[in-house]
DNA sequence: CATTACCCCACTAATTAAGTAGGATACGCA
DNA sequence: TGCGTATCCTACTTAATTAGTGGGGTAATG
């Protein structure tokens, strides 16, 4: 399953890269349009942050803000930063690896090889969609 | 993350269609080969035969075996037993569909476009692939 | 009829998810 | 300089899920 964390930063970004100015956006509004729980929120859109995502600032006028241009901001970047490892099992994962403590030999192992298979797939559709394909612009 | 119970059912799984014999196999050899605590696989065999997959066998010679042959065990199935949905959310799902409660439009819905092109991807893999392709056959 | 091996329910411990509460910090403006 | 605004950050809570464990029941075999 996909956490809340994940679904509600996925679309606070793009709630964001549709806005036609680059202007700070508080926390606030953007919890009210895309119903999500502000203060849930705010832990989201601060790790955003403090993973090169979004930029903030504070006081009046403030807000958050993308850094980059939606074209340049791949999935495989937000769903590590929100979801964590791509792959499903530790003993597949690029980013992440580690070795199963009750599996002999991976190369023989049916789990390892039908994650394999999945990592590859999902990394390729993460790789080749960018913030702005999910806008619809 | 994949949960140890889908790991270990696979696991199983594929210990069996190695065979070459289609005789029952008692938990304990299973679960002794595969470094499985027994009585958590004794629980998932037995949903596995619930669903189809495995038949049993009780007393002395008694165990468990496929039902069918690997080459017709499609993952999609043993995957939606053990694991549950293919789909990361619930509006994206075929077979277990929800509409998400916070989403007006989900055409317009960043998270689902995203999420219904990784269940193809995976419901694609998932159906190219039975027992008998995990296990080096 | 005793042994073997699956059947099945109930319980527990640990972890994670999904928030909540409340104050600290920094910025802008008068 | 002081007030209001809005992010920053830590700690806590609650519920659900995962990964088991325990113990007795049932059916088949010899």
């Amino acid at each position: 399953m996909l956490s809340k964390k994940t679904k509600y930063g996925i679309k606070a970004l793009t709630y964001l890269a549709r806005l036609e100015h680059k202007l700070p956006v508080q926390i606030a509004i953007i919890s009210e349009s895309e119903n999500i729980s502000l203060k849930f929120l705010e832990r989201i859109l601060l790790t955003l942050r403090k993973n090169g995502i979004l930029g903030s600032k504070k006081g009046k006028g403030g807000g958050y803000y993308l850094l980059k241009d939606p074209s340049e901001i791949q999935m495989t970047v937000v769903m590590r930063i929100l979801e964590g490892p791509i792959s499903m099992v530790p003993c597949v994962s690029l980013n992440f690896y580690e070795k199963c403590a009750d599996c002999p030999d991976e190369n023989l192992c049916a789990v390892h090889t039908l994650m394999t298979q999945l990592r590859d797939s999902s990394l390729q559709i993460f790789r080749n969609t960018t913030l702005a394909d999910l806008c619809g612009k």
